[in-house]
DNA sequence: GTCTATAGGCAGATAGAC
DNA sequence: GTCTATCTGCCTATAGAC
């Protein structure tokens, strides 16, 4: 679909600021001043703030999708693919930022119904892409653990997730690979 | 030392609100409608919310490492100690809430340097401890792995906040205790 | 589509009476 | 210590001119 460019530039903004600070902390007002328009100009596109924060999670979906999607054509060592999917993380870190989902996560007791049901779905399919590389690996080898891959899944998002948190906190993007070590081990046969 | 009782009032529920929905979405006024007093008495012992959120986070450690102490009289077992600690936070999200420290990071960059200096040295008290626990289960033989117990302690107090965050939003306590078989399996010699 | 102007509310914070 | 009253500023959101 097409897009008045400005609402690009509103949508790239507004992520990184959400990425940066926070939801709660980025105004219109921010994205007024940063993109070169008045705050009622994308109050046009984006009505209500519910509204900007469902586009915002809707395209990190899909953005997500196709990155995950691009690992899945490039490589197909199952191991590999987690490197791949932990570098997603690290270039993120090296910005100042985290994930939006999980930024959005934290913030979600503060978010309406709405925003939180697409939230969920973020978690959700990330951590079906995750089970379906280790449930892969595991077929082939690769991977040697115990139980039910998507369980497995859940724990190693949230993982990063956590991860990145900290990895920002002390500006340390060294956490992450530790934390990539760790996961590896865990899966290794 | 003793306190004006209000004071401990405004604390306890400026802690649950902040574990419930974050610092910045905590006002002076919610505290003052809570605890039944007016916004400038509570300024009157905390002038600024900068004032404020270090005396949450300075208690908060205070009542953690006495939570840790505790855990190392009860039990000597590493591994009995990792679950007590994840007791800690299930205790936690079965209230809806996440841990104080992990709320603060989230929000690390909108706040004040002094508060970010106390959110890391919460997360160093707590890497610290799992990280004895670590050196002393491994020096027992009860726990089986490789390079500096720090590293690995790092990773697993991230892998608890960042699971708590996704326990909350999907409502889901199972996360965490699945999260500690996952931790335990890596641990295990 | 973008603007000016403004509404209505909440934020943190302070002065001064009692 | 707690109150009333108030300040300044930012927030989301809307009406209406152009």
């Amino acid at each position: 679909m097409k897009h008045a460019p400005v609402i690009d530039q509103v949508l790239d903004l507004a992520q990184s600021l959400v990425q940066l600070r926070g939801f709660n902390a980025m105004s219109y007002r921010d994205l007024a001043e940063g993109v070169g328009v008045k705050t009622s100009s994308i109050h046009y596109y984006f009505p209500s703030k519910e509204d900007l924060g469902l586009a915002l999670l809707r395209r990190y979906r899909d953005g997500f999708k196709g990155a995950v999607t691009a690992i899945d054509h490039e490589v197909n060592d199952p191991k590999l693919k987690i490197d791949r999917f932990v570098d997603l993380f690290v270039d993120t870190v090296r910005t100042g930022k985290i994930c939006l989902g999980g930024m959005f996560a934290s913030d979600c007791t503060t978010l309406p119904v709405s925003m939180q049901d697409e939230i969920k779905f973020f978690y959700t399919e990330s951590e079906s892409w995750l089970a379906d590389v280790l449930k892969q690996g595991r077929a082939m080898g690769k991977f040697n653990f115990g139980g039910a891959p998507k369980i497995k899944a859940e724990t190693i998002f949230s993982t990063l997730e956590g991860v990145m948190i900290a990895a920002r906190l002390f500006n340390d993007e060294k956490r992450l690979t530790q934390a990539s070590k760790w996961i590896q081990a865990a899966l290794a046969v």
